[in-house]
DNA sequence: CTGAAAGCGCTTACAG
DNA sequence: CTGAAAGCGCTTACAG
């Protein structure tokens, strides 16, 4: 009854050809939508496809050609509150381009990590890699994927070398600043990442902005390294202070709820004496009360772009800035409440 | 210098061959570790390997032969808690295998789930798929793969049909409900999530098992949907009760999560009014205060042993249980502490 | 606008 | 224990 060659196997390019009344070159053009194929000919072709519901078989077209029709997805941890949304980011991007989402989890312990990188490479040819931070700036890695000649887009990297996507971090940190100052607070403090993270960085220097332009000035700054733990004992040292500060500004969401969870336990209320905000929108952020304020990036997005970028021609393909949204939610509150005037 | 063919293009199998003096099909025996190569052969072929760093193009290896060396895992929400552990898992188990991991987020609105699924199947025919929950419940996805012939392990599926991995729930229950008795609470209550999630009604059995061991009934029963919000829900209702449980079992890590905040919002303290449990272990659950005592899956190493089964010889690889682990955190604390006898 | 031939880099089936 | 030949299903480069 049905009209395959052979057997019931999955129908190839010589069958689409055979039904068509055309060659497999033809076929070929119209499946890879080629300019230059009569109007009537690129009909009977997709007809045929559609009957025989043909689609070419990727290692073929990968080792006959110049593609993989592959995008590799490279990270440390797989677990990073990101890594989900990115993933379904890339995927989607990927569907829409006919491409496929390889990903690699690499072991950040291991010594061989250029050796996985490398071997993915010359196993797979991926048409182009995603990098997310922390691995988007292992220079080693970075080499590796220079020397084979693919395609790099780095996503919210530390520097500002080759194609990347990220959002303006420094600005997003002066806007939830402003919204500190704009509930009333004036005494604001600012726990830090790890020195060699540069958004931590970023982050500070639009904090410190926004508090200059109301004339203000930091009246704490700790350091930590992301971790929740590190939140926790950053409350523990507020605690002591003198004058503890009114509001504070976590460089990342982990150190946030462990600020809020240690003040909390320490008997401080969240965010009557003391507002809170986080930066990166972790799903926990919902998952906690009070629910955390803090700046969404939007990593759905930043992966579909990279993945545009990727397939752009060569040269097309620049660097983006992406907009944030800041997340305003149940850590912070109003200090010292004005009467309106009205 | 270098003694590859042509210019500085990646070393094939005919590379290999002539370095090593023996004919292609050689060189594909010793990759492959075929049985039956005279042992100065094998040696002076994996010098050449070596020596050219030549590893296999996928491609090829894919177009000629009966595998593809891609393991597919596929799922709805690469944002749900098990996702980054189950990658991991079945990346590491990949690697050691010599395979590359295939990840397809699907969308789980979108009406052509199965289309999406056909279209990776055909284009990749990856040589084995893992499904989670609960995409490893639907029944078209199920019926694609089979009509594709493709060996598909499911990680804690709803039923026992075809291979899987999963961990004894009910047994996990009972014992978490055990330690809830041995903290002295008699008067416990259990948050249940959707009818259809058969996880949840294994953890109620358990439930209920280890209460009668101790002549106990429960003393509340609620419904949520495995969402923060219905957590926070289940609390007011608690909190209106004449009579309230002491202690209360939520079916999984987010309704535990939203009735700890739900309870703490209305002025109850945890664990000194209520003592509360989870199920999953998920990542929020050492980002709060107090942190939450729940039960862990092995998800990275049941991911692995997905792998395993999907890679062993046909008819070795059936199901497995692997066992949980209980993990006691700062949520739950004894009720009515009685005075040792000593 | 269309097609015949060669070839991508491996594995399969067969022969010795 | 080893190898020569054919072929997997496409794309490339070329011809018309």
């Amino acid at each position: 009854m049905a009209t395959r060659s052979k057997d019931n196997s999955v129908p190839t390019i010589v069958d689409v050809a055979r039904m068509a009344g055309v060659s497999i070159k033809t076929v070929s053009r119209v499946v890879n939508a080629e300019a230059g194929v009569h109007e009537e000919t690129r009909v009977r072709v997709q007809e045929a496809v559609q009957r025989l519901n043909y689609r070419p078989k990727l290692s073929a077209r990968s080792l006959a050609g110049a593609r993989s029709f592959l995008i590799g997805l490279f990270y440390y941890d797989p677990q990073a509150a990101y890594a989900g949304n990115v993933q379904r980011g890339a995927t989607r991007a990927c569907r829409a381009a006919g491409y496929h989402l390889l990903v690699e989890s690499l072991d950040r312990e291991a010594q061989d990590i250029n050796d996985q990188v490398q071997r993915s490479l010359v196993a797979l040819r991926p048409d182009g890699v995603i990098l997310t931070p922390p691995l988007c700036d292992n220079e080693d890695v970075l080499a590796t994927l220079a020397a084979s000649n693919t395609p790099v887009v780095r996503l919210s990297p530390r520097d500002d070398r080759g194609v990347h996507v990220r959002i303006d971090d420094r600005l997003a940190a002066e806007e939830l600043t402003r919204l500190l100052i704009g509930l009333g607070h004036e005494r604001i403090g600012f726990l830090g990442g790890p020195d060699d993270q540069i958004a931590s960085e970023r982050r500070y220097e639009g904090f410190v902005a926004a508090l200059a332009l109301a004339r203000l000035k930091p009246c704490w700054v700790g350091q930590g390294d992301f971790t929740f733990e590190t939140g926790v004992q950053a409350a523990r040292q507020l605690h002591q202070l003198a004058q503890r500060p009114t509001a504070v500004f976590a460089a990342n969401d982990y150190m946030a709820l462990g600020l809020i969870a240690g003040a909390e336990s320490l008997g401080m209320r969240i965010p009557g004496d003391l507002s809170v905000v986080g930066f990166d929108d972790a799903p926990a952020a919902t998952l906690v009360w009070p629910s955390l304020t803090t700046v969404r990036q939007p990593l759905e997005q930043m992966a579909e772009v990279a993945v545009q970028l990727l397939l752009a021609p060569p040269g097309q393909g620049s660097s983006c800035v992406l907009p944030h949204e800041i997340q305003v939610r149940a850590s912070t509150a109003a200090w010292h409440p004005k009467p309106s005037r009205s």
